[in-house]
DNA sequence: TGACTTGTTGAACCGTGATTCAAATAGGTA
DNA sequence: TACCTATTTGAATCACGGTTCAACAAGTCA
């Protein structure tokens, strides 16, 4: 027998195998044995945990979000320069290649949202947080004289995670020219037109 | 019993048929039966047209991009101005609302093209097509003198598409404050930069 | 130690979807 | 008209996934 758990560890055992799981066989394919099977037990209990498996799901979407910004946040939380700021800040956007699992469960989101109210909510939770999260680097560079804004910063802003995700799409779907580096010169092309600084770490 | 059909007609059917029970259902989530019953015949029958399910969804979207990408060549067809030209084409990528169906069935395919290499062609394919389509249109008002490309045609079109794309997947989403309209004028606004000109319809 | 709680299994059951195929039927054709 | 072939049906079958639940195992606590 797998071994015994506690409800909160077993949980996130769960959300991570479902996780897994959902990447493999889609956020809609997935079967609750393919679950139960990543996170070594039998359906019976991962009914036990979760009755109504949407809930599952829906936490390890929410799980997976809450991952990926964090790491996002953590990657420039010690950057003073918000040149050297944005240009990490960018790069933290996307895959780190086809595989990228965070990434991976995000594309998968993007036509269930269409469909279910509440996928759609998470991803426009998610990119609302991450317009936040560049208005303050490009409002603090602005502030220091170090960025000449062509827009607004929202404006600008959107336009970065516009970008971040639409490449991301790209590298999971295996472009054969636009991989992460490429991605990140594109976005950095824009982001140059758009603060007016060079954006060259150095 | 349902009509008879030539083989031809029939395969035409079943592939509008399948687009719609894609749409509802959701690319992988999509069963035989709804794809019938959409199509107002049995299952049987469906299976006797394509004896392998997969290679029905697959010519579905591919049927739905070239929808989508004929589409928007017609609707830009007859405008000899560069500028105009531009702000259509931008217009004609973006989805009409969250309902739009050539959109959400593209947008089905984002997650599903991590996994399935075919669908990841069909959505590079689809990408590199757009881009081409703008860099026509870029280069044919640089030559023109209209437009003062602040990058290579390639960088620029390809930063467009992606624009398309994301907010494409905003749109389908719901999000609260980002719609059509608005979508619109955020990508215009990075083409205004791109392009040096002011792009006002007249 | 023994009762009690909690987590897990495994088998049984049920409904559903895919698959097969003989029979029926419609259209075309000689 | 009668035949021929392509198309469609409907029922039978099979496989599989979700659901339930009694039994069991592993902790916990008095």
């Amino acid at each position: 027998m797998a071994q015994r758990k506690s409800r909160a560890d077993r949980r996130m055992d769960l959300i991570d195998a479902a996780r897994r799981a959902m990447i493999q066989h889609g956020a809609e394919g997935v079967h609750l044995n393919q679950i139960a099977e990543e996170a070594g037990l039998t359906s019976g209990a991962v009914l036990y945990h979760y009755p109504d498996l949407r809930d599952l799901l829906i936490e390890a979407h929410h799980a997976g979000m809450e991952r990926f910004y964090e790491q996002r946040v953590k990657k420039i939380s010690g950057i003073a320069d918000p040149a050297l700021k944005l240009i990490t800040t960018i790069r933290s956007g996307l895959p780190e290649g086809p595989e990228d699992a965070g990434v991976r469960l995000l594309c998968e989101l993007g036509g269930a949202a269409g469909r279910n109210r509440v996928y759609g909510t998470l991803l426009t939770t998610l990119f609302d947080r991450q317009v936040s999260m560049y208005q303050t680097i490009l409002e603090t560079g602005a502030a220091q004289g170090i960025f000449t804004l062509a827009h607004d910063s929202e404006t600008i802003s959107r336009t970065l995670v516009a970008l971040e995700d639409a490449y991301g799409y790209r590298i999971i779907a295996r472009h054969h020219s636009i991989g992460p580096d490429k991605a990140a010169e594109l976005i950095l092309d824009y982001a140059r037109l758009a603060t007016g600084h060079e954006l060259r770490p150095k």
